[in-house]
DNA sequence: TTACATTTTGATGCAGTTTTGATATAAAAT
DNA sequence: ATTTTATATCAAAACTGCATCAAAATGTAA
């Protein structure tokens, strides 16, 4: 889960902000001041701090130099006419900057790429009591490795993007073979048995008569 | 000497930039089309491309694919008007962009930051028990030196770039040898074993089936 | 420069292992 | 009762690791 403090006096704007990025599957504090700010970065871990420039108690610079201390990337929320502000703030050390108005699709681009390149956004399925990581290929059950043939891995992951889905056996077979599947064929019925026994989803990784298996989650 | 390539079909801004930039004590080459860009970028190593959007030949989304693959940040360059070009260049991977028409300052401010971000985390690497500095190009381990061939240091080089990434056979050629990886070939599974050997990772630097290999840190 | 030696690179074949899918039979569902 | 799915066993196929060897690139000395 991502944490995403926004410092920003304006209400109406942070709570935009926060409608947006909760879009994108954050949770967001709001600060209204720099006091305010500087209390929830002490209290919570955030992995990113938007930050505007001007704001009472304290300024943004101010408290940039504090964030900056531990770690957590921040973007700048400038004024329009403030080049020098947006300049002072790269120089800082700040990852980014976005400049009021701004186009919601913008923040949120910016916001990725700057968790993309801490490494924070992970690519990792959680369903069904595993944790898919897309990334490294590793697959976790109950914080344990599991040991999963490329096949038995590749279905996995396909059913994982398809849960709560009856799905023929012909679609599985090529979505994760490619290929038709053979007449008579039980290639598909094998390699979900085994899944089925490694991920512990007995009562999950049903059949469906005639037509193959649903993964209910 | 850090060299940048701009990118910019427009001639006084090319110039304007080049000369900012020299200012700050880079060396710069200018590209007036797509097409000289991408000549320019296979023949000389760039730290930086500065890439406009639009551009003759090649457009600048295009050469941003290419130029991407080799590991060279990037700065778009795009007009004031066209938010979508913003977003779609840094969800690609760009590092950033700036609007025209920008302040010398800013461009400045832009150029240093994505530089700096890239030295941090590129001149020496440490992990898995080795130190690679890139820039002599020398790798200790336990403080001594390993003898690395070329082949062998750019892999490692890679695969330190992207630990715990299950990479793929092919994606490892096309970015350490350049080209396409010939079916059946086992240049990479070699290779693989003789830094494997030689670094001591044969617990870290492992098969992944099917898929390729992974360096486990 | 040329000739020679060394290093680096990549191809090949084989062994050991893992993965895969076929078959036969049992169990369950319709 | 019949069709469909589950399970067990097994052999073929595919894959990785390793050793060897030849070609290519690079370095060295005459």
């Amino acid at each position: 889960m991502i944490n995403v403090l926004i410092a920003e006096d304006n209400e109406s704007i942070a709570n935009l902000i926060k409608l947006s990025l909760r879009q994108m599957g954050y949770t967001c504090d709001i600060a209204y001041d720099g006091e305010q700010a500087a209390n929830l970065v002490e209290k919570k871990i955030y992995d990113l701090v938007l930050l505007d420039v001007m704001m009472p108690k304290i300024d943004g610079f101010t408290l940039f130099e504090y964030i900056h201390q531990l770690d957590i990337p921040v973007i700048f929320i400038t004024a329009k006419n403030s080049v020098n502000d947006r300049v002072k703030g790269l120089k800082m050390g700040a990852d980014d900057y976005i400049v009021k108005p701004f186009e919601i699709l913008e923040l949120q681009a910016r916001v990725e790429v700057v968790l993309r390149r801490y490494n924070k956004t992970s690519k990792v399925i959680e369903l069904g009591g595993l944790q898919i990581d897309t990334e490294s290929m590793v697959v976790k059950k109950d914080g344990e490795e599991l040991k999963l043939t490329p096949k038995e891995y590749d279905l996995l992951v396909f059913l994982a993007r398809n849960p709560n889905k009856a799905l023929y056996r012909e679609t599985i077979y090529e979505r994760v073979w490619g290929g038709e599947l053979e007449y008579g064929s039980k290639t598909v019925d094998l390699h979900i048995q085994r899944l089925r026994k490694k991920a512990g989803w007995e009562k999950r990784l049903v059949a469906v008569s005639k037509v193959g298996y649903k993964l209910e989650i």
